[in-house]
DNA sequence: GCGACAG
DNA sequence: ATCTTGTCGC
């Protein structure tokens, strides 16, 4: 039984905004059939962070990828796009309302970066399809996902220090973790997206904190579609000019 | 019914 | 997520 038909379309583009609840879980369970979590085979040299910013009372988004140097994490280019989504938030479908403006955003860059960091979870999800997996198993690319709350499992509080972290677990399946990226700060939520492994993600994660809670890929993609929405920053895909970056 | 609940 | 001012701590 394909959970994609004429009724339920197959483009993220043109169908996420109509479907139900019910349509979006057989989606995501059909996806998880596709889920991988080899560990990474190739070297990473760049890394990007996704994200979208929205205005109050707005259905418009403004979603953008910002690709890195790794592991310098210099910004070299940005894709934004501004779109639009209908489908609202519930918890554990955050997808569906984030991936069309995102995917778009995607397939402007004529270079793809060799992992993408999203602003939410990868297996970190009931199903074990937060949209970190979502987007990798729907492009075939490498992604984790970094969130600032938790949204499933049990784990004890790590340590204040900065570098402590804990297992998240679901029925004794770890599935991410908690990391104390600097002093006394609320953790952050470290899984694997798609085509990497539990250690892989941790691994990164660390290696992409810088001086801030946040992890510099999504920081940067935070930033960036923000100063998008407030029009310091215009859509396409933008080259960070050679000289800026020594 | 109550608590949990990414962005 | 977004709207907001001051304020506490490193």
């Amino acid at each position: 039984m394909p959970v994609i038909s004429a009724e339920m379309p197959d483009t993220p583009e043109s169908n996420y905004d109509r479907l139900t609840i019910a349509e979006a879980t057989a989606i995501q369970k059909d996806l998880r059939s596709k889920l991988s979590l080899i560990p990474l085979e190739k070297p990473v040299r760049t890394i990007a962070g996704a994200d979208i910013s929205l205005s109050l009372y707005s259905q418009t988004v403004y979603a953008g990828i910002v690709i890195l140097s790794y592991p310098k994490l210099q910004v070299v280019a940005y894709s934004l796009v501004k779109g639009n989504t209908n489908f609202p938030y519930v918890p554990g479908y955050l997808a569906f309302r984030e991936i069309p403006s995102i995917l778009k955003a995607f397939e402007q860059m004529p270079v793809k970066p060799d992992l993408i960091m999203f602003d939410g979870n990868g297996i970190l999800h009931k199903r074990r399809m937060g949209i970190a997996s979502h987007f990798g198993v729907l492009t075939d690319t490498v992604t984790m996902g970094c969130a600032k709350k938790k949204l499933a499992g049990l784990y004890t509080e790590p340590g204040e220090t900065k570098g402590q972290f804990t297992a998240v677990t679901d029925s004794g399946e770890t599935i991410g973790f908690a990391v104390r990226s600097k002093n006394n700060v609320k953790p952050v939520f470290i899984s694997p997206g798609h085509q990497m492994s539990l250690q892989d993600s941790l691994d990164i994660a660390f290696k992409c904190i810088g001086k801030h809670r946040l992890p510099e890929p999504t920081r940067k993609a935070h930033e960036y579609v923000n100063l998008f929405r407030t029009g310091a920053l215009q859509e396409g895909y933008h080259e960070v000019d050679e000289w800026k970056l020594f």
